[in-house]
DNA sequence: GTCTATAGAAAGATAGAC
DNA sequence: GTCTATCTTTCTATAGAC
C-alpha cells in the first residue's frame, strides 16, 4: 500500500501510547503535559489530537488495554485443573506479569481517580473479572477440602495485594532472583490457604 | 496572651495541612493547586506561603508527619514479648492504623515521586525503620522455632503489602466488620509464617 | 496575618497552512 | 499527518497595602 511521506498513522499511535504510559507512570497523569508526551515521540503537541480526543481518553485507553491484555494473557496460559496447582500457577503468573508490566500495574492502581465515573466503572469491571479467576480457584479448592479459608473474597484480595507488593521493592539483579522470590511466595500462599 | 484580630498562626497551620492532605490524597499532588488548598481553608493563595516555603515542602511535611506519628503510635502501643502475640498485635495495629489514616497511607505510597532525592531518602528511611519492627518480630519467632520463614525480609514485605491492600476495598458498614477482617487476616498471617 | 494584584510561565485544546 | 501559531485558562510564587 503506497504511502506519502510523513504519513505514519499506524506506527505513531502505538508510540504515543508507549510514551504516555512511561511518562504517566513515572511522574503521574496530572504532572505530565501533552507537550511532554509529544516531545518524547518527536511530535508537536497539536498532532496528538489526531490520535486521542483528549488527555483523559488517552489514560483510559492505556488502562483498558492493560487490563484486557492481562486477562488475555492469563486466559492464553492454560490453568491446571487441580486447585493447588492452579493456585501455584496463578501466583507465578501474576508476579511475572506484574514485573513485566510494572508501569501499567502502577498506573492502573494510582490513576483511577483521574477517570470519570463511567470510565472508572469499566476498568473496575475488568479488574474484578480478573480477580474472579483467583476467587474461583480458591472456591474450588475450598469445596474440594484442599484449602481452609474463612472468606474466599478476603483471601483473594490478600493474595493479590501481597503479590502486587513485590513490584515496589523487587529489582532484577538484586539479592534474590525472580524465580527464587516466586518460590517463596508460592510457599507462603500455600501455607496461608492450607487446611 | 493577647492577640490581634486576624492572627491565627497556631490554628491556620494545621488546617492548611489537613486540607492539603485531603486534597492531595483525593486528586493527586500535581492535580491540586495552591488556590484549591487555600479555598478549602478559607484563605487566599498567597497566605499559604506564610506556612510553607513551597508546595513540595508542604507535601514532604505531610509525609514526614505521617510516618513519624505511625512510628510513635506503634511505640506507644507496647508490643507483647512472645513472638506469636507480637505478630498478631502488629497485624491488628497496622490494619487499624491504616484504616484510620487512609489518606496519609495513600499519599505516602503514591506521591513519593514528587519529592526530590533528599526528601525521598528521608521518608524511605522512616518507612524502613517501621518495617524493621515487623522484621524483628519475625526474626525472633524464627530463632525461637515458632515460625518457619524462607526469608525474613520477604515475609515482612508480604505481610505489610497484604494488610495495606485492605485499604483499597474495606468500607465501614460493609459485609464484614473491621474486627472480623482483622481476625481473618491474623489467621492467614499466622498460617503463612507457621513452622 | 491576610488580602489584592500581578508577574511570568505553562497548561489543554483548536485553526489553518502545507 | 504534521506543524506553527495562538486562544484562553490556570498555575506557582512574590510584592506591597492594610
Amino acid at each position: 500500500m503506497a504511502r506519502r511521506t510523513g504519513s505514519h498513522s499506524d506506527i505513531t499511535g502505538p508510540r504515543i501510547r508507549a510514551a504516555a504510559l512511561k511518562l504517566f507512570a513515572r511522574h503521574g497523569f496530572a504532572a505530565v503535559s501533552m507537550r511532554q508526551i509529544a516531545a518524547e515521540v518527536g511530535l508537536q503537541a497539536g498532532a496528538l489530537y489526531l490520535y486521542t480526543p483528549d488527555k483523559q481518553t488517552l489514560l483510559f485507553d492505556l488502562l483498558r488495554t492493560h487490563m484486557e491484555e492481562l486477562i488475555a494473557a492469563y486466559t492464553a496460559a492454560s490453568t491446571p485443573e487441580e486447585p493447588q496447582a492452579a493456585l501455584d500457577h496463578f501466583v507465578r503468573f501474576h508476579m511475572g506479569r506484574n514485573l513485566d508490566h510494572a508501569e501499567g500495574v502502577f498506573l492502573s492502581y494510582m490513576e483511577l481517580r483521574n477517570l470519570d465515573a463511567e470510565n472508572f466503572a469499566r476498568i473496575e469491571a475488568l479488574r474484578r473479572g480478573y480477580e474472579d479467576r483467583l476467587a474461583h480457584i480458591l472456591a474450588a479448592g475450598q469445596a474440594a477440602g484442599h484449602f481452609r479459608l474463612a472468606d474466599v473474597r478476603l483471601a483473594t484480595m490478600a493474595i493479590i495485594a501481597m503479590i502486587n507488593g513485590v513490584n515496589t521493592w523487587f529489582r532484577e539483579g538484586g539479592r534474590l532472583s525472580r524465580t527464587a522470590v516466586g518460590d517463596i511466595y508460592v510457599d507462603m500462599v500455600r501455607k496461608a490457604v492450607a487446611s
